[in-house]
RNA sequence: GUCACCAUCGUCUAUCCGGUUAGGACAGCGGCCUCUCAAGCCGCCAAGACGAGUUCAAAUCUCGUUGGUGACGCCA
């Protein structure tokens, strides 16, 4: 088998989102499976919309993701020669004309097909008219007069229409510039593609691309056209559903190798499989078992993969992920040696960065800066437990040595010697501790705090017990 | 309107070329564990859109219906 090319072609009018990110990823998989190439290009041609800001952060979202591309990056607007001089071609054996019909004519002709239950289109008014460059405005491609165009789809299987359905499209604009269809043909031949996985939004492009492959005498690549994402509500993917950018998704502290995985395992399967490392799916992915039917997202899916990254991962490297978003709620600069603990304690109580540096927050800010839940605070700082909480502190103002085991052995002795049991002790101390009843075990939460700020807390919490 | 694509638990999916108590995962519910909340473990709930046909046998093949999505630009 020759080497397997593949691409991702966004055009920068917006950021990468999760449909996009997508289809990046299976490109990405396919090549990487067998070896081969991804590139990268960026469709610019809409100089209306395109913006710089667009392609830097698509870019950024790219490598966040860990989706390397191989080669220089291409920018369509740079071909403009590359694609004319294709045109050229196509206008020179005959299979392209000169066209000198204005949009208010064509859209005319349009109204017209559809006044009669016709699909809308061009009627081929300058077909045979033989209109030269200075006569024309725009280059159309001439297409058979009958026939049926057909191709093998790598996800939804034969596909075929009958050429009658599609017009003379344009493919050079009174401007210059290619059109869309013009453009990606000549450069996916160019850049050698072999396979193209893309949004099934271009399964109606493709029979009009497989038609300039031939009359270029191009070779044709596979295409494999995977279903769009909805929402939860199967409503196309909007803002209104909860879709975002997958800087945004950076912002709210999942993992990439999450998003990677859930995205990826989004219309694709590997038998009962759900958890995958990245590796595992470049093992995996051939191009085959993809689904061919529509997939709603679900963000709470998503979590749970990321919550299980999160948990997987070396402490050292969890608490330094975690380290600037903990600068960005405000509790400073830690160091990661300070985090580490947290993260041990924390990870399994949250499911993204985010939330894990929020739960660190009791235990971050000053005995006086405590925040206490009302509930907890009336019901478990009250004279029963200013009893236990005064007499507890009295036993850690002397516990040598202050650390995790001996905190322990010294809670567990209290609740024995008074004849106590342990639930009974517990909420008190927690609540003092932490301001509301969660966290992780007492004496890891102590052990972190430090002897000083544990009866800190302690002396504040006895002054809060109400009777 | 025309054309194209799609159709299994609420959601993601498995069930390779017809024969299964239709399996797994997320969510939900219940239990165990337990100092809270989680995590973990165990269990429960829950599906072949509808109608015909082919066949000894259909979720699986065929046709139709319905529903969803997409496309119909000198946007990409």
């Amino acid at each position: 088998m020759s080497e397997v090319i593949t691409r991702f072609a966004p055009s920068p009018t917006g950021h990468l989102h999760l449909g996009g990110a997508r289809t990046a990823i299976f490109n990405w998989l396919l090549a990487r499976h067998f070896g081969g190439k991804f590139c990268l290009r960026i469709e610019d041609t809409d100089l209306l919309r395109s913006k710089q800001e667009y392609t830097d952060s698509i870019l950024a979202s790219m490598r966040w993701l860990g989706l390397d591309w191989d080669g220089d990056l291409i920018y369509q607007t740079k071909r403009t020669d590359l694609y004319n001089s294709y045109v050229d071609k196509l206008l020179a054996t005959n299979h392209a004309y000169w066209c000198s019909c204005t949009a208010e004519e064509v859209e005319a002709m349009r109204e017209k097909a559809r006044a009669t239950g016709q699909k809308p289109r061009y009627d081929g008014h300058c077909r045979d008219l033989g209109l030269g460059p200075g006569e024309g405005r725009c280059v159309r491609l001439r297409l058979p007069d009958s026939g049926r165009v057909s191709f093998t789809d790598l996800v939804k299987g034969p596909i075929a229409i009958d050429v009658q359905e599609l017009d003379d499209f344009v493919i050079r604009r009174a401007d210059g510039m290619p059109t869309y269809n013009m453009a990606v043909v000549v450069d996916d031949h160019e850049m050698g593609l072999t396979h193209i996985i893309r949004g099934d939004d271009h399964i109606s492009n493709t029979p009009k691309q497989i038609l300039l492959y031939q009359a270029l005498g191009l070779e044709i690549p596979k295409f494999g056209h995977v279903p769009m994402i909805l929402g939860k509500d199967k409503q196309k993917l909007s803002k209104r559903h909860g879709a975002k950018a997958v800087i945004e998704y950076e912002k709210d502290g999942l993992l990439p190798e999450a998003l990677v995985n859930y995205l990826a395992r989004l219309g694709w399967s590997h038998g009962d499989q759900e958890l995958f490392t990245i590796d595992e799916l470049i093992k995996y992915f051939d191009g085959t078992s993809l689904n061919p039917s529509q997939a709603c997202f679900d963000d709470v899916k998503l979590a749970w993969c990321n919550a299980h990254v999160m948990r997987g991962l070396p402490l050292d490297a969890l608490a330094a992920k975690v380290q600037p978003f903990v600068e960005n709620i405000g509790l400073g600069v830690q160091p990661i040696e300070r985090l580490i603990p947290l993260c041990q304690m924390f990870r399994e109580r949250t499911s993204d960065l985010l939330g894990l540096a929020q739960s660190f927050r009791p235990l971050l800010v000053a005995a006086s800066d405590l925040s206490f839940i009302d509930k907890d605070k009336n019901k478990h700082l009250t004279a029963v437990g200013r009893t236990h909480l005064t007499k507890i502190r009295d036993i850690l103002s002397s516990l040598e040595p202050f650390e995790p085991e001996a905190i322990n052995q010294a809670l567990n002795d209290y609740v024995a010697t008074n004849n106590l049991k342990f639930k009974e002790v517990a909420p008190p101390v927690r609540t003092a501790l932490m301001g509301f009843m969660g966290g992780s075990h007492l004496h890891e939460i102590m052990a972190f705090l430090g002897r000083a700020e544990t009866l800190a807390r302690f002396d504040l919490a006895i002054s809060l017990c109400q009777d």
